[in-house]
DNA sequence: TATGAATGAGGGTTCATTCAT
DNA sequence: CATGAATGAACCCTCATTCAT
């Protein structure tokens, strides 16, 4: 039972990398079940062991890689011990701005990997990997999310809108800069995403966060 | 010569106007030449006499299309006068978010067309079609833009950037909002939205407009 | 032994029962033995151990049900109380249509019964559910028949011809009749068919029924 | 355009036969579009221009053969001139034996086809074989029916029910007596099969037939 | 005996593209 | 220019059957 429970795990996880290997190169649309069976050395049938079609694990990779993207960040943040220097909605905004300059830093080193989450992330899919970490994964980011603002003693009118924008404006900004260069690349166009992000944050802030 | 001419004119609006109206209903992946074609009323093998490809048409529908929303913002835009009533900054400011708002609506009435461009666009694209009004329309909304400012009289320090951050921020935002109501409906995101709009236009405004 | 051999068994009805349901419901063709064993409860090798393939079952399925509808019908006879009622030649007549009109209704009744038999009868499974009545059963129709002539007192020159021709009139037209009213509804053709039948038996009595 | 026209002709028959041998050699079932275009010497994917599926050119073929059966039988009627020798209910009698005669010894000498029509053959695909006789066809078998009804001067209470009841009969009788001679080969059982059919006739005649 | 994961051949079907007319 | 029949590779998916446990 332990063997083959092992067995079945390893041939799921030997799926899922090879699967977003190949839609990382070649695409979603292009990659055929084929190719990721072969390529993963399994049987075409097998694979429909797994999954229900090429959709299901092209979301379970999103939700998937979009957690271990937020996780590095998140550990970035833990050993920087950015929290523990700064305090209140300033603290709060250098920590935010940290994690998102973290996720840009590796989907700047890891091109394919935005291609692929930009091209099929929808805000949907998005909210369930912050909860569901697949199995493994202990890390709840949305948790994460919501101690983040607590430690930071600022109250925010609409925590869910705010996070709901930044991340959209960073993954639309992200997509254009990193990957075309266009209208900028990039670190030119961080100190604008920065700046913004830094307002969204302010304008969500109850207004005095130390009455 | 003038009969033939306008034949073909003829024929490429129909698959033009056929293919648009498929790959908003069914998506570009599951539309298949076969059925343009057939839909259009002209023989498969004539669609390559007239685009390369099914995402030759598709990128020059996009173009197309995104054309035809600007068009009609700048319509009504002068029609509403907006432009007559407020001047500086804060017209500027004003006229740019009434447009927003046109898109935004023109959106929310039809979601397939949202669909269709949201999935398919990029700046790059994008950027083609404010310049290059495929043949017929006059419309050059590049050129609409820095008249725009030029009229507010302010000085903007990067212009570019800043229509970029705002598109990217409408469309993404849109997309959600619109299609899916999440994380709120559009009406609900409004507010945030031309908030942040507001803020980024003030941000690359050069401080003091009247000196 | 006793609790094995009946879990045995258990397993053995419950691949049958499912198998006939499956079969009525979607056609042989399109039920799989995957999905025979999975509704039955029992993994998909362990129907191997039972059954060659799906026409093994099919063909059990068949005698065994049409072995039933046979017995139904005997038993209705008995309660009806028919054959105390009339002797001789005219007797066996009325004993003979009371049992067609059983099966007849029964078929009007279950009509995926009727299109699962007919669509896979054959003379020859036929026979051999007259005789072996499937384990259980105790019933022999064959037998039943047999004895149906002999308390008739009538002497027929072929009976197993004449028994043949009834029952290939009596569903091949109960076929199109019950399930298609094509050309007419089984009650408009039941005239027709039991006049024939009557004949078919008539002309197969020797003579002089009462030397 | 003549010629292309001759073309498909020539591919389209060109399958019908190739599936026809297929499908009384192999069954309806185990026989592959695949095959059934290699061996027609097509490319799989023509299939589909000329057919829906294996579903439908199998109707195509079973309205097609039986209307080839028919033809012959009343092609060797008209050789026989057994029409004129005999006339009135006899008359009408002699010559559908003789059609039915006709058509058992085809299907004696054809057991392939016997097999492909009994077990697709339907009373409601039977009958439209009788009229549309796929184009090339001038045989109308329902007018020669009607035809020979008139010619005959007697008068059927229920012609239609009539033809349904003795096709059912003979087609179900040859089916087990000329493939598996059971009870009996078919030579065996013609007599009790023509004499019920005699009667089926007689009792719808309506009673004087010369007043 | 019972399991059910794995197989992989083979099914039906679609479709972009070509080319003779 | 226009056609549309023909192609055949490629696709997704099913399933009977096997076999290690």
């Amino acid at each position: 039972m332990g063997k083959a429970e092992e067995n079945k795990q390893h041939k799921r996880l030997s799926l899922l990398n090879t699967a977003f290997e190949l839609f990382t190169t070649k695409g979603v649309n292009k990659t055929s079940i084929s190719e990721i069976s072969e390529q993963a050395g399994i049987a075409k049938g097998t694979f429909y062991l797994y999954f229900k079609d090429k959709y299901d694990i092209r979301n379970k990779l999103i939700s998937h890689q979009s957690g271990l993207v937020l996780s590095k960040a998140l550990e970035e943040l833990k050993q920087a011990g950015i929290e523990e220097k700064y305090t209140g909605l300033e603290g709060f905004k250098r920590t935010f701005i940290f994690i998102a300059d973290s996720v840009i830093n590796q989907f700047t080193q890891n091109k394919a990997l935005l291609t692929f989450i930009s091209k099929n992330l929808s805000w949907a899919i998005f909210k369930k990997a912050l909860t569901s970490n697949t199995a493994d994964d202990s890390l709840d980011f949305r948790e994460a999310y919501y101690s983040l603002i607590e430690r930071s003693g600022v109250h925010f009118k609409e925590p869910e809108i705010m996070l709901f924008m930044i991340i959209e404006l960073i993954s639309s900004i992200s997509y254009s800069a990193i990957l075309y260069n266009d209208p900028l690349d990039i670190d030119g166009l961080k100190p604008y995403l920065y700046n913004t992000i830094n307002y969204i944050i302010e304008s969500h802030a109850d207004t005095e966060e130390k009455p």
